[in-house]
Order: structure tokens, then sequence, then C-alpha cells
DNA sequence: AATGAATGAGAATTCATTCAT
DNA sequence: GATGAATGAATTCTCATTCAT
């Protein structure tokens, strides 16, 4: 309890500042100062600048997986699992914005090219999103809820792009649209594109010329 | 010529090493023996290693609206434009990748939060851009070409979050679909997603229940 | 006995430590670890890292002077006493190897220029050292089993010189030769240097021409 | 010339400084507020606070070695050119205090176990030392200057470890000796451990019971 | 006696930028 | 325009030591 006290003050202050000014900009001296830590004891939690960063990234990915998994037990069909998932994604995003914003914006730095340890279990971690999401389209596609043009595994990487790239620009407020709105709009975009044609009726799509 | 070769050197090599390994890590010292000058050059071409930098995202963008310009100006019907849209967007990609992925990388440092004089002038461009789209959607929600749920605005954020997004990871090798794959299922994508219904009959959509 | 087990296992784990990696290399939180105490504990044994040195340095000198203090005492004739005293300098390195890396690595910065209380009183046993070794001189000059063609106190200090260096690139592994045959060989080589003629021969030293 | 003169201030004040205080407790700072330098300047000629000892050690061992190739190019006999070699040594010693105690001092640290890349280039200069030395005594046990009773090598790596420990303790002030008096003994103790019997007399050595 | 979380004063190093040539 | 030596502020990290429990 009591022994994690400063540890959590760390984490909750790294992530604020990191989310604000970036990673590169923010001195340990200052994450200390504003968690009211001398600047030793940061690195009586952790390893390094770069240790902050990765538990931040840990506990917040593992949490949003751990979601996942949650929902995808629960057992129903592709479609409504898919839709789910959006949502999800956008409820955890709300109670968890600092952490987002710092992963969304280090992440080519410190998951991109350069093949450490360390962010070799990121990307593992990151691909297992991928595998879950591969799974609630293959589940839509057995049941007939969704409709799917391509291989579930390319879909799934495309809705991560799509769902990584809206919400950044949110965050950033690089686009105006609010958040719950977003969420609206990509669930109801999702929904057109996967959907099977009502039954009884053919689908004409691919009589069209283009 | 011989007056900006040494600059174009500089940023050629800059946009190389800025992508590979990042704004942050990447030293002028560094700029400068791969680019053949002596440090001090890089100063008599650039304020300083932002205005590298932002030479880098000026050029790039200017390059990327012009092309979006000039499809507009082909009077194109709405659908066929936003087609085209994706097309230039991935082939400007092509033809600019270490540019790209410079900008990619950077953009939350440099376009976020801080409000700077230059980073206005770069959300301007930005928001240029989003402005751009949303004139193609409104025209092909105009000429029937399109079937809009969302104003244009909206729809035209979303987009550009959607084709950063998916651009991103399959640049930073997050996602493994091929580019010109991806081109197609965005294509695909979009038209699903923004097609009116074939004409003589009616628009079942609003029907159902979920 | 229980009260000094402790004690014991610091004053082991640092010797081996700070023979292997310095003095300064060695923090006092892996002296801690390895010896399976906590860093505090350290402090109620020693008052700092550096009355742990003091300690192994009092411990492994004194022992030393005393077992020379003891061949002395056996009232041996001084060529006699010398090769005894040459005997027990390596058996008891052989015992004590960590202790007297540790010693021979950090005596300079220990006991060096900076004249301070406790380098004082490791000055002041070191000279002791050479007090002995002109004590066994001069009774081998005055029983005649020794020639000196130096005062005893020079002789001795050159020849704690000579002890100390051919020791100190043994342990170190700067020489090649094993120990047994270096004690072989400085024997040997003291016995040359420092025998005096054959009785009824005279000395024909001086008559060389160089 | 006017370029290097701040590289030399450098090396200058590091060796006196190293050789003071030793390498550990010389901070970068100091060096560069003594040398009337900025600390950055340090960086600009020097790879690291290492590369600073490491230049010192090259120079310094380099011009020693180079006056042994140089007395040895003389073509003395065995014995007249160890006696040469004294000479050279405790001269060279002379012209270089600072630097002779800054190895002196830092040897264990920077050329014992750690096995590095750079270590081992030292290691090899100093072994090339021992060589030099092993030729010297070869030749004087061929032309019959010398009497050798071990090995060419073992004698020479046993002669490094004299000169280095007698030489050491001098320059630490560990024993009192006034350096002449001390180059004059040891050539006097060589040459009497070393010295093959006047010819015409039976060497009575081996003889003797001890 | 024992613990180990917390400290904070330093340490080495980096690097964008300047300026005399 | 071009150079590159020099700068010094800023940054991350280390570690001996303390002290409340």
């Amino acid at each position: 309890m009591g022994k994690t006290r400063k540890r959590s003050a760390i984490l909750a202050v790294a992530s604020r500042l990191f989310a604000e000014k970036g990673y590169a900009n923010t001195p340990t001296s200052e994450i200390a100062r504003e968690a009211g830590v001398a600047e030793g004891t940061l690195y009586h939690h952790f390893d390094s600048k770069d240790g902050i960063f990765l538990s931040i990234f840990n506990e917040t990915v593992d949490g949003y997986i751990a979601g996942v998994e949650n929902l995808i037990g629960r057992g129903k069909n592709g479609r409504e699992s898919l839709l789910d998932l959006i949502r999800h994604h956008f409820d955890y995003l709300r109670a968890h914005e600092a952490q987002f914003l710092t992963i969304l914006r280090e992440s080519p730095e410190r998951i991109g090219r350069r093949k450490t340890a360390s962010s070799a279990v990121r990307r593992k971690k990151l691909s297992r999103l991928t595998g879950q999401m591969t799974e609630i389209l293959e589940r839509g596609s057995a049941d007939g809820s969704l409709l799917l043009r391509y291989s579930a595994r390319d879909t799934a990487e495309m809705l991560r792009g799509i769902l990584y790239g809206t919400t950044r620009h949110r965050m950033l407020g690089i686009i105006d649209v609010p958040l719950p709105r977003l969420a609206e709009m990509l669930t109801d975009f999702c929904r057109h594109a996967l959907t099977p044609p009502p039954k009884g009726r053919a689908e004409r799509h691919g009589g069209e010329k283009h």
C-alpha cells in the first residue's frame, strides 16, 4: 500500500507529462518534482526513464487486452463482438487518456525499428491485439454476421490502423469531432463496410463497374 | 543549381535519418557528416535543426496538397475524386517515403499541443487538407455519387484519421499488409461505407434493429 | 559467533568484489546483496564503505606483520630469516588472495598522497613492515650471513618494492610465471645479490671494469 | 599547431590530476577548469574520460618502448644493454612523472581483468616490453655477459615486476630512497644477481647447502 | 540489530548553436 | 558561402548514506 504510493505517483505524473510534452521533452527532474519525490527515487522504482515508459505501456496495454479478452469470452456473435470492441476501445481510452496519448506519441521511437529485447515484448503485445481482432472477424465470418472481402487477418490489421489513426488525431486535437461522435461514426462505418446483404437479396456489388 | 545542391543534400539526408532514428535521436553532426558538409554549413541554409524539419514538412505537405488540388480540378464526380484522392495518397507516399515517415513520427512533437508561430502554420496546412477532402465529399453528396451519413466535414476528418493510421502502421512495419493491397482495401472499404444504394431500391438500412 | 557472522560475510564478499572489480566500481548495494544482508546493515557493522576497506586492510596487514614478528622471534640468522620472510610472504598471499588484491589495487587511492587520520595509521603499519625487514637485514649483516652494499633501511625498502611489484604483476595476470616459481626465483635472486663471498676468498667485485 | 594546443593542455592537466588524486577522483569538470577550456571541449578532443587516460597511456608507453628499441639497436652486449635499460627507465620516468604515476595507479582498473578491445591493445604494448627485455637477456646469455639461472622470459617478467614495484613505491612516497639512489641500487642488485663468475674461477654456488 | 525506501549531491556525456577564420 | 573548433546548458543516471519502522 504505502510502499507503492510513490511509484503510482511517479507513473501518474509521467503519463501526464509524456502526454503533454512528449517523452523526449520531459526531463526526469520534472517528473520527480511534480511527483513530489527526489530524483533518485525514480531510479529506486524504475531502472531508467525508459523503464517508466515501459511500465506505462505495459500496464495500459495489458488492461486493454484483458478487456478485449473479456468481451470475446462473452460469446456474442462476430458482429456484436466487433461493436463491443469499438465500444471498449473508446471506453478504455477515456479512462486512460494520458497513458494512451503517451503511447500514441512514443510508439515509433520505442516500438519501431530498433530491435531491443523489450521492444520485442511490446511488439508481441500489440500483435496479440491484432490476433484478438482477427478472432472476432473470423467468428463473424463463420456465423454469417460479418462479410469479409479480405482475409480476417488483413482486415484486422486495417481496422487497427483505422482505430489508431482516428483516435490519435482526435486526442492530439488534429481533428475536432468529439470522441463519442467519432465512436459512433466508426461503428457505423464498420457496420456498413462489413455488413452482409440482408437475406433474400442478392449482393449486387459484383455487378458494378468501376 | 550549385547554390542549392548542398541544401538538397542536407534535406535528403535529414529525411532519411529522421525517418530511421527519429528527430530527437539524430544529431546535427550526423546530418552534416552524411551530407558531406561542415556542421556550420547547416546553419547557412537553415535557421536551426527545427528549420530543417520545417522545410521537409512544408515541401512534402505542399506537394501533397497541390496534388489534391489538381485532382479536384479535374472535375470528376465526388465518388471518383475520392478514389483519386486515395490513389494520389499512396502514390505520393511511395515517392516520398522518408519524408512521410519523418512527418509521421514527429507530428505530435512539432504540431501537437504547443502553440508556436510555426506550428500554427503547420496546423493550417493540415486543416487545408481536411478542407479539400470535405470539398470532395460535398461534391459527391451533391451529385449523388456518395452517401454521407454524417456531415462532410466530420466524415472528412474521420477519413483523414483512417488514412493516417493505416499508412503509419504500414510504414512503421506494425502491420504486414503490403502497401498496394492496403490501398485496395481502403478503397473498397470506403466505397462500401459511402456508397448510396443502387437506384430503384430502397435503402433498407434504417429499418434494422440494433 | 552469531554476532559477527554477518560482519564476516560482508568482509569476505567485499574483499572478493574489490579484488575483482575495484573499490570504486563496487557499489555498497552489491556488497549487501551478495552478502545476503540489507544495505543498511552494512552501516551497523562499519562506519562507511571506506571503513570496510579499512577493516580488510587492517586485518590482513596485521596478520602479515604478526607472521613476520613470529619468524623474527625464531632467532635464526639474518639470511635464513630473510628466506623465511619470502616464504611467509607467498604463503600468506595464497591464503588471503582477495584481500591482497584489494590492497594492491587500492593502496594509492587510500594510502597515497592525501594525509588523513586513517591513512596515517595505514602508512604506519606499512612502515612497521619496512622496520621488520630492516631488522632482519641488520641481523644478517651483523652475523655475517648477508652482505649489504647499502644501508639496511634502503635495502629493505628496495626489497619491499621488489616483493610488491612482482607479486602484483603476478596477481593481476600481467606476468605469467606461476607463483611458486616466482617465489623460487626471488629467493634465488636475493641470495645471489646479498650473499657474502665464500670464506677465504677475496671479493673481487671491486676490480671489475664496467 | 594552434589546433592542438588545447588538446595538449588537457592531457597535461589530466596527467597531473590523475597522478595526484587518481582517475576516479578527478571529475572531468575539474580537468576542464584547470585546463582553461569548457567541459564540452574535452569531448571534442576525446571520446570520453577514458579516452583521455588512453591517450596518456599510449603516448607515454609508446615513447618508453621506442627508447628501449633504440638502446637495443645500439648493439652493445647484453649486460650493458640491461644497464642501459635501467638507466633509460629512470630517465624516462623523470621526464614523465605525472604520466607514469597515472599509469601506475590505474593499471589494474584499466588493464586488469575486464577484457575490452582497448585493454587488449594496452596489454599488448606491455607485453611488447617484456619481449624487449627478454631479447636483451637472451643476448647477454649468448654473449656470456649475463648468467641466467632461469629462462630469459621468466627473468624478464621478474625484472619488470621489480622495476615496477620499486618505482611505484618511490613515486607514491611509500619508500624514502631517492630516485637516483634507487636506480643505483637496482643496477647493482641486478649486476650481482646476473653476473657470471670471473673467468678462471669455478662457480661454487652449486656446491652450497641451503 | 536489521531493514530497505528514500535521498540528493555529483558524475559523465550530448549536442544545437556560434563565430573567427 | 563554408568551415569546424569551441561552447555550456541540460540531461540521465549512480550511489553512499540516512532514518523511520
